[in-house]
DNA sequence: ATCACTGTATCGGTTCACCCATACAGTAAT
DNA sequence: ATTACTGTATGGGTGAACCGATACAGTGAT
C-alpha cells in the first residue's frame, strides 16, 4: 500500500505529483531496490485516476533509471544509482544553494535576511519529517 | 530603434522574449527612466508580429513595475524599481532554496551534509564581497 | 471636427499538455 | 487454452497558453 498525496485540482500535473513522491520515498528508504511497485491499475484505482496516468509517471521514473518494469510482471525500484558519486551530488546542490544565493543578492537582500530565510526553511523542511 | 532578438520558432512566448530582453536593456542602462519605448504598433511592424503581442509584454512589465504607460501618448520606463516587496522577494528566494533542499533529499545527503554545504556556501558568499 | 498617432478590448484559431476510455499485448498459473 | 493479472498503444476531450485580425477608445496637433 504505497501511501501518495494525490491532489488532482491542484494545477500540479498528477503524473509528477506521483514521481515526485515515489522518488521521496525511494530516497527516503521506504522503497527498497527490486520491490515491486503497485500495478497502474492498483494505483489507479486506489486514488481514481486513469491507469494511463499511473503509466506516464512510471515511464518517465523508467527514463530516468529509477525503475525498471517487465513486461506483464511489474514494475520494481532499480538498484541505487550509485553513479553519482557524493562529491557530484554535493556539486548539484551546491549550484543551486548559489542560485537561490545570488537571487538573493540581485534582490538586495541583506546577509542578515538571507541566514534568516535559510534557517527558517531549513526548520521547516526538518519539521515536515 | 529598439534592437531585439525575436525567434518565433523559439518555443519560448515572443512577450517573453521581449520582456526579458527589455528588462536587460534597462539593467544595462541603455533604456533610462522616463524614456519613452516605441509604439505597440511600431515594434510590431519592425518584427512582423501582432500588436496585440507587443501590447501583452507591455502589460506585464507593467504590471512587474518596469514601465508606465499614458494611454493615448505612449509607454516609458519607470523610475528604478520599487515595486517588489520585502514579502516577495523573501518568497523567490525561499522557493529557490526549497528546490536546493527537496534535491538534496533526493540525492540521500543527510541533514548533516545538508547544513553543511549551506554553510560552505553562506561562507563562501560573504566573503565573495 | 478631423487626423494621426497612442494603448485597449474582444473574438477566434492553433497548438499543446494533461487526462481519460478503451482496446491491444505479454506473462504465468490453472 | 483459459484466466487473471501485468504493461502498452491509440484516439478523443478539455482547458489553457499563445498569437493574430479587427474594432474600440484616449490624446494632441492641425
Amino acid at each position: 500500500m504505497l501511501p501518495l498525496r494525490i491532489d488532482s485540482a491542484n494545477g500540479v500535473p498528477i503524473y509528477l505529483q506521483m514521481m515526485e513522491q515515489i522518488r521521496y520515498q525511494m530516497a527516503r528508504g521506504v522503497l527498497k531496490p527490486h520491490e515491486e511497485l503497485p500495478s497502474v491499475r492498483n494505483l489507479a484505482g486506489q486514488y481514481l485516476i486513469n491507469p494511463n496516468t499511473v503509466a506516464r509517471a512510471y515511464l518517465e521514473l523508467e527514463r530516468e533509471g529509477f525503475i525498471y518494469k517487465k513486461r506483464g510482471m511489474g514494475t520494481y525500484v532499480a538498484e541505487r544509482d550509485v553513479t553519482i558519486s557524493r562529491e557530484e551530488k554535493l556539486e548539484i546542490v551546491r549550484e543551486l544553494l548559489d542560485r537561490a544565493l545570488v537571487q538573493g543578492v540581485e534582490l538586495e537582500l541583506s546577509p542578515e535576511e538571507m541566514e534568516q530565510v535559510i534557517r527558517e526553511r531549513l526548520d521547516r523542511f526538518r519539521n515536515d519529517e
